[in-house]
DNA sequence: ATATAAATTTAGATGCATCTAAATTATAGT
DNA sequence: ACTATAATTTAGATGCATCTAAATTTATAT
């Protein structure tokens, strides 16, 4: 039995896993969950005893495919709940990552199936984060980060990268959600900042935001 | 802020309470929650300090209205968890008790009311037990233990006081649910077993399961 | 190639919740 | 009132997850 500390250990390295091709650093965990690399030390001991991740000292690590089978059950329970709770307890997108990160330790198998029934099996959560299936493959989606796409390109928001209420309010205010149609119009060298259309209004959007919204291409 | 253990003693203290009209005793405390009297011993100096109980040494201990809202909020959260485990997802009432033990100590007031408000503000759980309101007061019934009533009496089941799934399942065996009707045939003076007809059909009833189910006299 | 800086790990400590074994206090029977 | 027994508490230990400070290993830069 896995502890939550444990989960979110594995959460984390599954995440960073996606970004950094190669095995994820000390330091880099560390950052993540806002604890110190020494903490950190002592959990990738731990973890490598239990055989959830392959740790090799000063090299970083790798989930194993049983730590990446359980980093996956406990992304596919922070989602759902996510969907829950936006769909039918009426939360806003930006007020559910707390919770869900209490909810996502839950333990029963049955309780996170029948949630998913229970919901009709979405694809996505409130974010526009992929849900993995019970047997943990996930949707494949196509998105492109928007500060990638040229100019006159047209698309779909299907995604947003980050959970902060800070981020989420943001996008609230410049009328961006999840399926907004966005256009861009002109792309800044100098700082790499786009202005964009969204349902017709033009709006000025930094590097840093633009980054955090994936576009699908229409 | 409250741990789960803090939490999961005060609401034994709580349970206890409720029988023993006078202070709760450590032994108890400790067979309740199914470990040693020392350990109690040390967490009701955690929870005396916390001002959520009244304990003086060797005494026996009683909550404080700090303790007791606390305790009261935590119930609250079970209670509901329960109701939407049976009444959304599909769940048995002999299933739920578990689930509930884990979710009733997710913080976050905004999440049990919107939960409660989502379940239609219920009165009562899949058991039978009182939802206290979000102030804490308990909606009153006048229910009696089966096993006090005498010959010819009928009722309707409006809760059971135990969730172990062998207790619940018997009842399911015997056909007894909440609402069921029940009429007192007969009263053995020796084991005060009693016979009992539920919906028409004659059945014999030990003391230790009368007990555990309550009736509203009809 | 070697010194310096950066990343990582170890050593030793803390707080929480638990345990066993021993000591203390309360209670009940004669 | 006294003693045996039961209930309760204390002392000292363990495992988990964390921390700070110190040591060690790896990377970098001349």
């Amino acid at each position: 039995m896995s502890t939550k500390a444990e989960e979110n250990y594995l959460k984390t390295i599954f995440k960073l896993s996606e970004k950094e091709k190669n095995s994820v650093s000390t330091n880099a965990i560390a950052e993540e969950l806002e604890t110190k690399p020494s903490s950190v030390s002592d959990m990738l001991k731990k973890l490598s005893e239990k055989e959830l991740i392959n740790y090799v000292k000063y090299q970083g690590v790798s989930l194993t495919p049983l730590g990446h089978r359980l980093a996956v059950h406990v992304i596919r329970k922070h989602r759902l709940w996510e969907v829950f709770l936006v769909s039918h307890l009426n939360f806003k997108w930006d007020e559910v990552h707390d919770i869900a990160e209490q909810l996502e330790h839950i333990k029963s198998k049955a309780l996170v199936n029948r949630l998913d029934s229970f919901l009709n099996f979405p694809s996505y959560d409130p974010h526009g984060d992929p849900i993995p299936n019970e047997k943990g493959s996930f949707p494949k989606s196509t998105a492109v980060p928007l500060n990638l796409l040229k100019v006159k390109t047209k698309g779909k928001v299907v995604a947003v990268e980050r959970d902060e209420p800070s981020f989420l309010n943001y996008l609230d205010k410049i009328q961006v959600s999840i399926g907004t149609h966005i256009e861009i119009v002109d792309v800044n060298d100098f700082d790499h900042s786009i202005d964009v259309k969204i349902d017709g209004t033009l709006t000025h959007i930094s590097l840093e935001v633009a980054q955090n919204i994936l576009i699908c291409v229409l």
